[in-house]
DNA sequence: CTGTCTATCACGCGATTGCGTGACACCTGA
DNA sequence: TCAGGTGTCACGCAATCGCGTGATAGACAG
């Protein structure tokens, strides 16, 4: 890890393209090989490099001309799969970060942030870590947190409801699931009315996915 | 936010309390007002404290003597449910940090990290943000990431029987995903078969809930 | 050029579901 | 004290499901 860390930089943005430079000129284990207007540009120029001279890591802008950095981010993971990018962007919109998160971005960093958590953002990914504007992180964690708590669940089923529900989503008929809570199959039945009922579906996999959504369903 | 930021610490571990204490006793704009070494213990205390005068943060322990950290995690939340709670562990076990997240934790920092983390960890959180180790957000990431690239869903099933499951999640029945895809009930029927198949369950509600499992809906 | 994958279609049948309708007991809050 | 929520149980029935079994056709790889 003394090595130099190898960067490229796709932004359209000249002006903040010229900060990044200053930024990271100014870092001895860190070397800017090669920026990029667009990301087309950046993938053919990457995929054109022998191995070896690729870069150790990508900063990319999401809102660029053409192909915006959200479409292009699988393209550059599929071309350099060891290579973690890091989604440098004044967008703080939840579906954008979730969107990257979920195509593979190693950070989400916010232009409006300080150039020292630049910097620190790009060794801690390359140390395998993962770097997180904070309102960010805090956004991840409500987004994990939907999940909502035993309390609020009961507002939407019972407990008992919850249960049943769950022995069906896994598979169990509702005479097994009788079978299991030792009670008869009728009232698993209205029990199992009730639940359509109350979350506005007429079937089992309705019943399911709506659960999922609402985050009934803690883990497993 | 000038104010002083009163946090209650609860933490088994004498050595460890005095150097939290000396930590945060560094700090102006920090004040300790409590310290338990049992969930039990704060808990009680907590409740028991005029409304005004309880913490404005609580850093948590999770391995305690008694009820651990992440079973009185809840607990803490429902008593004060504005109180951010900074899970601070030496456990990086990803089990625990999903299991604190998801009930409620505003950070999860590793005692095994600077000193100066955990301060600006406490401020972070403060003002909104969330306190997560690096490595504890890279681990997130990968969680978030579990959703499978439409590549990786077709390993599992193709893209039509995708998309007649999520129909069918959606509440549809079968003969209505004949008529709105324009295929016999057959087909569909086969459809359904295979996905049983593959996703090895035998029913709609477990077929939909192994979806969910495996990342195989995005978003909705 | 044959095998595997994918998508399509068909028949039949026992098992299961969804739902209409009705009931009883317990507990809690108004 | 009484309505409302929760959990329990019952009968009946049309609709739907799950599955055995089998087939055709295009695509694609070996």
């Amino acid at each position: 890890m003394t090595q130099t860390i190898r960067i490229t930089l796709v932004e359209d943005n000249h002006d903040y393209r010229d900060i990044i430079t200053l930024t990271l000129g100014a870092e001895s284990d860190i070397e800017l090989i090669n920026q990029f207007g667009t990301s087309e540009a950046a993938l053919r120029e990457l995929k054109a490099m022998p191995a070896g001279t690729t870069p150790h890591l990508i900063l990319l802008d999401l809102r660029l001309p053409g192909m915006s950095g959200l479409e292009a981010l699988p393209h550059f993971r599929e071309a350099l799969p060891d290579t973690p990018v890091i989604v440098l962007t004044q967008s703080d919109n939840e579906a954008d970060v979730l969107a990257a998160i979920s195509r593979g971005a190693a950070g989400y960093l916010l232009k409006s942030s300080t150039l020292e958590k630049l910097t620190e953002g790009v060794r801690t990914v390359m140390t395998g870590g993962a770097a997180l504007d904070v309102s960010i992180a805090g956004f991840i964690l409500k987004t994990l947190q939907k999940k909502l708590t035993p309390q609020e669940i009961n507002k939407v089923l019972t407990t008992r409801e919850l249960e049943i529900l769950t022995l069906l989503s896994e598979g169990l008929v509702k005479k097994e699931i009788a079978l299991g809570l030792n009670i008869s199959f009728a009232t698993v039945d209205t029990h199992i009315r009730h639940i359509y009922e109350k979350l506005d579906v007429q079937n089992a996999p309705s019943a399911v996915r709506k659960a999922f959504n609402l985050g009934l369903f803690s883990a497993r």
